[in-house]
DNA sequence: TAATTATTTGTAACTGGTTACGTAAATATT
DNA sequence: AATATTTACGTAACCAGTTACAAATAATTA
């Protein structure tokens, strides 16, 4: 029994950050161990591409629900290593179209592979918690709905 | 419904870190907000050096299980605003003990009263999800029995 | 049409973790 | 007692996010 899970709620977000940790430090190591020459976050926008074919970074950055610049520093990893390349909108000179590269479409089944064998491993995780997405789920809803900030300036109690 | 939730088991570990980071950046507003010249992550050291008195970098970085480097920025940073006092061990050079200053200590009353509004929060945010808790020591449980890592080199199928 | 506003992208500076490496002190071994 | 090993702490370099600011283009409004 740590210290965070002791003090009960007081360690809650820092048990969820320190799982996350964990989990994203630990998929590094899976992608280094199997000699993939990507890391864990760009999983996401190899699938969000592989999808939609060609995306813009706002676009990317309102589907994760992330900021842009943090999909600008993702993308930039990737473009740098040949994983993504762009072209500039016809209509609109703003807009950089993003789009995979062959190397990336020839790289794309064998990352598959090791995608599916990490969706066994996160089946593992939580079979025996049959509630924890849903629970999730209401999670993200709550927080998305009120965030924390607003949530804790009505619960205090001024003494 | 975003991509994360789309995608199934695929989207949990980015779902746990997007949750993470948003319950920690928000918190961090409500510090600023509330006027309080520290850290989110500090919390756990004032609540550790509140409980034990005098801990050494190697001690607290047993009890929060996180890396001696992450313990050493924080406690640099506690240390640069006067939080915290050391003096080197007298049976052992190499230890710091580290304690809280008077500072810290005429400070805590307040800190608490915040730290109590953020576990009505938490309440709140999981009254409707009974099992959270639960699920998530044992999640906890099971990558420390065996890292995402190591499953997944188990789980992996060759074509 | 000219001026204002909004959108898109990029950059800088910050927090918050990690692993890898180095140094000094304590402990163990020979 | 001299040498080797372990422990404690610190630093450097990295990844991963954020907010705040800036510049260019597009869209809107006067």
């Amino acid at each position: 029994m740590d210290f965070l899970q002791q003090i009960g709620y007081a360690g809650l977000n820092s048990r969820i950050k320190r799982l996350s940790d964990e989990l994203l430090y630990s998929t590094r190591d899976y992608y280094k161990n199997a000699g993939l020459n990507i890391e864990p976050n760009w999983h996401l926008i190899f699938l969000l591409l592989e999808k939609h074919n060609s995306l813009t970074i706002t676009e990317i950055s309102q589907e994760l629900r992330m900021s842009h610049p943090a999909c600008v520093k993702i993308i930039n990893k990737m473009k740098k290593k040949n994983y993504i390349e762009t072209k500039t909108d016809k209509n609109d000179s703003r807009k950089q179209l993003l789009e995979l590269s062959e190397k990336s479409k020839n790289k794309l089944p064998n990352l598959h592979k090791h995608w599916d064998a990490c969706i066994e491993t996160t089946k593992e995780l939580i079979e025996n918690s049959p509630n924890f997405m849903q629970e999730l789920t209401e999670f993200e809803k709550l927080v998305a709905d009120k965030n924390y900030n607003e949530r804790t300036i009505e619960n205090v109690k001024e003494l």
